[in-house]
DNA sequence: TACATTAGCTAGACTGGGTCTAATAACTAT
DNA sequence: ATAGTTATTAGACCCAGTCTAGCTAATGTA
């Protein structure tokens, strides 16, 4: 597919340079306000430059969050019941699974940017866009992930909302647990399993609420 | 408290005069390709204008909605264990109670605007900012009430989201269930009481999960 | 060496949401 | 009248995000 050897002009910056700026400029003098033109001064490059790495300046705040989520189709995948021989596990014990393993890049050491400015998202719009249009994908992954596993859509849809936002809650608990949290695994563990166990006991029982 | 008078210089405008611009704007060009000045301009009046009545345009769009999750707090309130005589209803239950009592405003032929254009808040910046600042307000709520029923933090935040991420499920499924669909509660009502069953086994059960 | 191609970088103009200020208009109370 | 109160307004401003047209640095090929 790609040219083995590198065309055209080379960058001359790096996703990595515009990320740091932009993180310390965030905690100097916080994120509302810091420009983006701070950002890319600081880089040592032009505004538009930022835009050819980063889509929007609320991206900058994501980063290591996407770069867990965008594992969460493959764990998935990883976990369907498979064709021929092997134990089917439950298509909700699957989705646990895969967000608790997903989330296991992420330690008492290292937690996400995102994540220790939590309460940042609570007060900006920006923030609250970009929060908001990354729950979408990996609850659009969940929610065919479960249709597929034989759910019916409604039943799937809630409870897809249902584990991404308990992720989000046990997340935030662990986040703010300060330096004596340990593993996120835990927490996370916590706040999916009742989800997790409500819609087994619906999808198992043939009875119909209406 | 307020004066039986009204002072200072009467309204020209109304809320409803920019909402109704508003919405026929939308519907006629698009909620992205409406501006402010245009729906201040059908309206009648100046852009300043339009901040006086809504903090933002993307506020137009759920009007509807926020006129029935301000009610949340009041039906949740009137659920609170009594602390004479009454039995003490389940708190997931109560919580469960207090949504489809305030979604009851709304019935197969009043679809709030916010939801029947719902695929527009997956596409558009604004609404996907303001749809997250919304949910915040009765998520806090729920949780406040939950952790006032006993439950602790972390259970109380994970069902609090959980509830109001099903329900946004449930509503989903009822908005685009067509002119065939009939009353929004027994869409809630599957779509939350697996969770509320979820988290009454776990807090009536003494096993901890850690 | 010359030239085409590819791809990154950049200046600068532009749109539109949202904020802010200072002025003015319409009304009430004294 | 006039003082106080509130609604409306014009207009300037900030910033995120889009877009375009041109420039630069590299790798090809002849």
């Amino acid at each position: 597919m790609t040219k083995s050897t590198t065309r055209g002009r080379p960058q001359a910056s790096s996703r990595e340079m515009l990320q740091d700026a932009a993180f310390e400029l965030f905690l100097e003098n916080s994120y509302a306000k810091t420009t983006v033109e701070d950002i890319t001064q600081r880089a040592g490059v032009s505004r538009a430059t930022f835009f050819n790495y980063f889509p929007a300046k609320s991206d900058v705040f994501w980063v290591e969050l996407d770069h867990a989520l965008a594992r969460l189709g493959g764990e998935l995948d990883a976990r369907r019941t498979p064709l021929t021989g092997g134990k089917a596990p439950d298509p909700l014990e699957a989705v646990l699974g895969a967000i608790v393993e997903v989330a296991s890049e992420f330690g008492p050491h290292h937690v996400p940017f995102a994540l220790t400015q939590h309460e940042l998202v609570g007060s900006i719009h920006e923030l609250q866009s970009s929060a908001l249009s990354r729950l979408g994908a990996p609850t659009q992954i969940i929610t065919d992930f479960l249709r597929a596993s034989g759910l019916a859509l409604d039943t799937a849809r809630a409870a897809a909302y249902a584990c991404i936002a308990a992720s989000i809650a046990g997340a935030q608990t662990w986040a703010s647990a300060g330096p004596t949290r340990g593993a996120i695994e835990p927490y996370l563990r916590a706040a999916i399993e009742p989800v997790v166990s409500g819609f087994q006991a619906k999808t198992s029982t043939p009875e119909q609420t209406r």
